[in-house]
DNA sequence: TTTTTGATTGACTGCTCACTCAACAAATTT
DNA sequence: AAATTTGTTGAGTGAGCAGTCAATCAAAAA
């Protein structure tokens, strides 16, 4: 009913499918039941589209997950919450953060202001530092353990999108991985 | 003096810059001194350009890699030489790189037969498997294990390239990065 | 009820772009 | 030297696309 929802819905489906450019706005309409024009009533342009639709599945992602976490927890138990429901979140939705890697890897990347790239990542980071001032990571740069965790989640993600295992098998795999990636992080 | 490279040098760098269709052909031509005209001669349509271009780059790639291994070596000299030559080749051509990443989040990845993505693989794919069969890399499988190499990989040269560190430092933090990973996927 | 405001439509426009082609130039073959 | 093949040019073509807009509709405000 909502049609800036059903116009956001199938931009998605589009765009993963085939690519930004691939992907004429009279189709992303049309897809979405919509007239060509009304997809301008709420979108001034076609990149304003696209960067909406990276803002709020980035909001979506992150509300979500930090919403899993407790902050009584342990950082280990922190850390663990994050890895899981992070990928849990990427698993079922997988057209979403199939968009997010798609997006970094294109020029639309350069109109989100980096300050807000910085504040996105803000929580990680906090919680790497703190992480490694309680002496249980390694003593490395806050940035470098991110980008390499984060690398890990993706390829991890990208493996078992492909595979398609059942929830058991899945869960085995991203407790193994975890498990791996902790003690390659921790001293 | 070579049309053809230009072309193909320009093209990349304007892709890098632009993405594929923020860059028209009329560009990627003037940009290396050619004619609009002259890009169809050596090159069918843009597509065949594009996918082009990233054979050829993944085949520099593989075999500059594998030109460094010795069959004497020993299975952990084999990994370190892979991973330190693929980050050093990473780093010397930014762009081509990059380019890799670019395509693989692309429309322009189901034009590569799905067989050939597998015999790209298959070299490092047996590697893994012949040094889980030898109890030196944990069981897992292997395309597992080198989906998280991989991501290792890219994450690291991603951090290193936005650092910008000198010579030194670099051979450093890969050094350290290697045996972080490789204390994760050994027993 | 009447007015105003906002939502929706789809034909239309102007522009960009991939690709063509006829003409010319250079190199290679006979 | 003539003939043939191969390389190069850039104006031109037609298709496709983002974004416009005048008209219609719906609903809330006056």
């Amino acid at each position: 009913m909502d049609k800036q929802k059903k116009i956001l819905e199938s931009a998605l489906q589009l765009f993963v499918e085939y690519g930004f450019h691939g992907t004429p706005t009279s189709k992303i309409a049309s897809n979405a039941g919509v007239a060509a024009g009304t997809l301008f009533h709420y979108f001034k342009t076609k990149d304003e589209l696209v960067i909406n639709l990276y803002n709020r599945i980035k909001g979506e992602l992150n509300t979500y997950v930090y919403s899993q976490i407790d902050n009584n927890d342990t950082v280990e138990a922190k850390f663990r919450t994050l890895f899981n429901h992070t990928l849990y979140w990427a698993l079922k939705n997988n057209q979403e953060f199939y968009f997010i890697q798609q997006f970094h890897f294109s020029p639309h990347l350069a109109s989100i202001p980096p300050d807000e790239l910085v504040n996105q990542a803000k929580p990680h980071i906090e919680l790497f530092e703190q992480a490694v001032r309680e002496g249980i990571l390694k003593p490395l740069p806050a940035d470098l353990l991110l980008t390499l965790v984060g690398s890990h989640v993706y390829g991890l993600h990208q493996y078992l999108a492909k595979a398609g295992f059942d929830k058991k098998r899945e869960s085995e795999v991203i407790d193994q991985a975890f498990e791996m990636i902790w003690d390659m992080i921790t001293i």
